[in-house]
DNA sequence: ATTATTAATTGTAATGAATACAAAAATGGA
DNA sequence: TCCATTTTTGTATTCATTACAATTAATAAT
């Protein structure tokens, strides 16, 4: 039978990444936890397991996983970096209130990768800043 | 006669804004410099004319003036803020080689003020990072 | 299995953009 | 001029992130 664990490493040996222990918590965090975590928050939750692991590690496999191009990083808040396990291309929504990052699936024509008046695109990041549904409603 | 610094004035009192000296000097320098400054290479420009000049104030006018709707903040690198007087929606590219971020002008339907999926839209970001034109051609 | 080599992880110190805050200066009205 | 309010300044602080060297773990060679 395939664990959970044994999946993701699977996943990792694929891409040519060695699935160390800390690799597979990050990234089974990240898979479990499709909220746009920040690195502190990852730490936080990860260190009641492993009262071992560093905030350095985190950051370190977080950049990692980036460079292998496994996770997107949100530059959205202009506080804290968040972290997005689904790379498929999409946009978001930061609620001003409540500060959820929500992913809208809308079909974009100029979201996908290739060129773009000349220059070579690799990353696509397309957001909204506003009030979310929920806060609306509960006029908070 | 109308000089510039006497027609950014009348913008300002337009908005209900008192023009104060450095505040128009920052729009000033923001609108004569539209390649989305650091709040340090604003200041590093201003403090050669204003010796007295403090970061806090570059910083305090910039955020003013955002709260105002007069400027944009793009959080694109991850490392500083910058800073945009061109409030008309539009896209922008960041390259990951020479570090520019360029303005992108696509039309794309959803990007405009208004709801999405129920959600209040007050800001819009959308952007691109890759590798720019000229990069590409200097094989940099 | 033991050793050598490489890679990953850790702990601490440092960086640096941005903010907090209180004092000083400037502004505008009475 | 006097007073109240706003703006600006200087300094200290915060805090997310990185730098870096030491330690540990994993892999390859003997
Ligand atoms: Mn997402
Ligand atoms: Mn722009
Ligand atoms: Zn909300
Ligand atoms: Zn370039």
């Amino acid at each position: 039978m395939n664990t959970k664990m044994e999946l993701l490493k699977k996943g990792l040996l694929k891409k040519g990444i060695r699935p160390t222990y800390i690799r597979l918590k990050v990234l089974d965090y990240l898979e479990t936890n499709r909220n746009h975590p920040t690195a502190e928050a990852i730490y936080k939750s990860l260190v009641k397991e492993i009262p071992t692991i560093s905030r350095t590690s985190v950051y370190n496999t977080l950049n990692f996983f980036h460079e292998k191009e496994l996770i997107n990083i949100l530059f959205i808040t202009g506080i804290e970096a968040r972290f997005d396990s689904n790379i498929s291309p999409h946009h978001h929504f930061l609620c001003g209130k409540c500060g959820r990052i929500i992913d809208l699936d809308i079909e974009c024509n100029y979201f996908k990768k290739g060129n773009i008046r000349g220059h070579r695109i690799i990353e696509l990041h397309g957001y909204f800043k506003g009030i979310c549904k929920d806060c609306l409603k509960e006029g908070k």
